[in-house]
DNA sequence: AATGAATGAGTATTCATTCAT
DNA sequence: GATGAATGAATACTCATTCAT
């Protein structure tokens, strides 16, 4: 029913801004498999027909709000990084901006996090993911060449980066951190530019300016 | 009619294995919700019925499969530590054991990595972590006594190297590493070393006896 | 999916109507256990999960049906009673009303009478027979202190009232009986008021105006 | 696998009357569709298999058990009345022993119950009735042809006969008298004795000797 | 745009019965 | 006789999606 080509007028942008966030809600909080369509609806205030009058199915859904997630958060990181900063800096800058935002956002993150995932999307967000791992191993192979970066596989790196930054979101999310938001986003960039950088005073020099340097 | 108090003969132990097996290989291969009890029992070649006489639900299996392995990855690293040995080389040696293993059952792995199949089960997964959290920061706090890790919160520094396990475990399975299990356990290995290591020198010092230090 | 507080259309009320008419005539027909939920919606004309929109469960309906039988009975019990008439009249209106309404609705009375859906519907109709046995003891109750009825426990009394309209509208029910609706009812009303009369003569008043006084 | 004629030894028939004991228990308690095979032969203590060495069927059982209640109740009857005695007497006691032995047996009679028999034994259970009603007739038919009895057609007489034992034993059963056996078998008796006597003197005679004359 | 009734494919689970040992 | 594992037919219920209004 509903065609993907089709304009909508500034209310109807609103009605499936409204229906997006009762998904995004609702989709972390139980789960997609467990988020039935009337759910969706109710938590939005509409009736269930409606539904289709914005999307094509509930798996559209799905993949417009980690498409959205994916947009917001480049952005978020971009912004944070300063292009002229050193790569071990880049890094951190821009770890601490993606830990930052997937906090404020967390709730929307749920649904994108690897253990929440249903089958049918892990596909979706690896591809996200690699998109960031890309991003990613451009600084870290100017780090290398550089000679600031540890000389091992960029991509590899680039991973470990990713994992660092991917799983104290998770964590944070879940509630296992007593940490504040600045803390964490502070350790998470310490402990990114520690894991790849070159040597102690690299590192050191790396972390100027971040509150607690090593 | 499945009960779980029920006494299994060696052969009922062993059909109960088979159809365990089976499930295993569905699930990671296709996915729990797309995995139906027929497929299950058709995989190990018994009747539909007979499921029931080994497993109380669909949930149930899952579960079993899910606890199996973690004990078995406990085991595993448990095995590869040496108690007598520094920290780090402690770390060290239980990430490569970890990737190593997750890698050796990989498609187990992508079951209880990626599922989502209710509350409970995040909640078991949840749980697991924790368990591995706990073993780790035995060791980091250790590690930062003896003034042999950096002198950060033991718990996060813990996190950061599950984080790293995980995800590498991760990617390997999903194909996107061109690195050999053994190339990629050392790496992992290498990687959580220096990423609390307190000193360059430390850090060379627990890669010793590992294929390439840094 | 179906609501009980939800509001019906009239048109739905109609549709929950047809749904609730071809259930009782399967129920009826073949008992409740041997009619499946596609049946009744064949039977209705409707689509399987069509029920569902209208019942919560197949018992639902087992028992919505039920529910509206007593109330109807009771309604036609009401009606026939002469409120100021003397109490063995009463009876004897109740009781040819009630056989009258008994028979005329007999598919649906086999239901209510000799299924055994599970505790709760036992219950349910367990209930059922106490509020008529109540309303029976009241009259009961008057009869004997105007010396008309014999000077027994009025609840065995009631019991017994009960027991003779019950049975005999079984028997019509299941075919026993080779006399006509309305020679049945007169006989059971005799029954009821020679069985609980305090002597001959006051029986024979209490059966004036009925077709065959003793 | 039961074979109908299988010669049994002593302790088979023991066997035997273990699982229709359990089976009897079961069914009264909940029903015969909410009776699994499993859960009579675990109230049996005998393995499940067994079971189809003693019956053909599930349904063989309950029809089995049905059966040798008819059989007992009816020899009780026999026993309790007197050939000699004037056919109200025999009404009398037969009514008193029926009640009675309903009472001490009332696990096993609940499955007869009316309300509580499945679908497919209410023919059963209605050839059962017959029987007995055919008993009680040649009784009526006497006492009308000697003017004890009032002059109704006796088909229907005897059905009201038993619809009277046949209640009171159901709400003796369900708890809901606080009458004695004796109180209420004394109290069917009467009941029997006026609900069928041709007048009031006939009655009194045939209740002389029982505890409380009217 | 909006509603909610209608559709029907899809599936976990139960349980009487059989059978090899 | 006895056991309990194995079989498979049968069915209530869910929920994404469509469609008339």
């Amino acid at each position: 029913m509903a065609d993907p080509e089709r304009r909508l007028t500034t209310q109807g942008v609103e009605r499936k801004e409204q229906l997006l966030d009762a998904a995004a809600r609702l989709f972390a909080d139980r789960g997609y498999a467990q988020t039935r369509i009337v759910d969706i609806c109710r938590e939005a205030g509409v009736a269930k027909g409606l539904f289709y009058w914005y999307f094509e199915t509930k798996e559209q859904v799905f993949r417009d709000l980690a498409d959205g997630l994916r947009l917001r958060l480049r952005r978020a990181q971009a912004a944070a990084m300063d292009a002229d900063a050193a790569p071990l800096v880049q890094l951190r800058l821009g770890s601490e901006a993606s830990v930052r935002f997937m906090a404020a956002h967390a709730q929307s993150f749920a649904l994108v996090a690897v253990e929440n995932v249903d089958r049918e999307f892990v596909e979706d967000i690896r591809r996200g993911t690699e998109v960031h791992a890309d991003d990613t191993e451009r600084i870290v192979r100017a780090g290398i060449d550089a000679g600031l970066i540890r000389d091992e596989d960029p991509r590899l790196l680039s991973y470990a980066v990713l994992a660092t930054v991917g799983w104290f979101a998770h964590f944070h999310r879940t509630g296992r951190l007593d940490t504040d938001v600045d803390g964490l986003a502070a350790f998470v960039g310490r402990q990114v530019v520690c894991s790849v950088a070159a040597s102690e005073d690299i590192a050191k020099q790396a972390l100027l300016g971040s509150a607690r340097a090593h």
